[in-house]
DNA sequence: CCGGATCCCCAGAGATACTG
DNA sequence: CAGTATCTCTGGGGATCCGG
């Protein structure tokens, strides 16, 4: 492999200046030989654009308050243990909040934390973006088989 | 289950109004009773939001052009078979080129659509953020137990 | 040699049943 | 109701092979 720093980089036009700037701003760690201790692509910011945390994150922005199994319901196809995961796992990063009460039966009610709101919006436009370009890519993939929605 | 429309949702303050109303427009299927052939969560926008997807769109976005293996070793830790198929996968949904050089050694260079780089820039969005966010969340996960990336 | 394809293996996700 | 427990099975990693 070329040894290719971003300083060194040739930079075909302004949208790739800006956004290589962009880039490493955010990077210091790009360097695969000197691997950060914590990748906030791997670490932290994957563990929750998986599907069924996405879908958790809007709902719960939909409505405000849901108990775990209106949840369950509005996410069609999710699991209770899946649900249950990745619910601790939100919570366990601060999206989410949880609250419990000892009623019989049992209440439990999830909600988003203000942090989670702000993920809620960074969500949004990610999918205002997918809504609008989801046409063309249903075309390109008729073109190049069939549905194959995986 | 109690039956909540968008509508008959209580709204608890302005960012709340915005953000419902976002929402609404971006979906027309929040029903799970009639769920749409085709999610754009799940179906379209999950299947490129995995670690490896996005480490890929910005890496080539950082260098414009990279070839396999030089792919490969800039993002530690993923297998020629994993690369591959998130490659393909990438293509398939118009995020990225392929060009074929038949040397010998062949040379196989991927690039970035101009949809591709669309998708960089939500991605940079969203990592600028969580780069921001990630002290914080780091702090959490001690307090929680132990680091636990995952 | 490069860019995969193939095969085997295992952790982790998902379906189903069950419990405090 | 809100989860666990159990089982299953697929998706991803590692090693090897291969056509160009």
């Amino acid at each position: 492999m070329e040894k290719l720093s971003i300083e060194e980089e040739t930079v075909v036009d302004n949208q790739g200046i800006d956004l290589k700037k962009k880039i490493k701003n955010i990077f210091g760690h790009l360097d695969p030989n000197n691997p950060p201790d914590i990748c906030p692509i791997r670490d932290v910011l994957a563990p929750v654009t998986d599907k069924w945390s996405i879908l958790i994150i809007i709902f719960l922005g939909v409505y405000t308050t849901l108990r775990f199994n209106e949840l369950k319901r509005h996410i069609y196809g999710i699991s209770s243990k899946t649900l249950t995961e990745r619910l601790k796992l939100l919570k366990r990063d601060g999206y989410v909040l949880r609250k419990m009460y000892p009623e019989v039966p049992i209440r439990v009610e999830y909600q988003l934390t203000k942090f989670g709101y702000q993920y809620l919006e960074q969500l949004l436009n990610l999918t205002e973006w997918i809504n609008s370009a989801m046409p063309d890519i249903i075309k390109k993939r008729h073109k190049f088989n069939v549905i194959i929605k995986k």
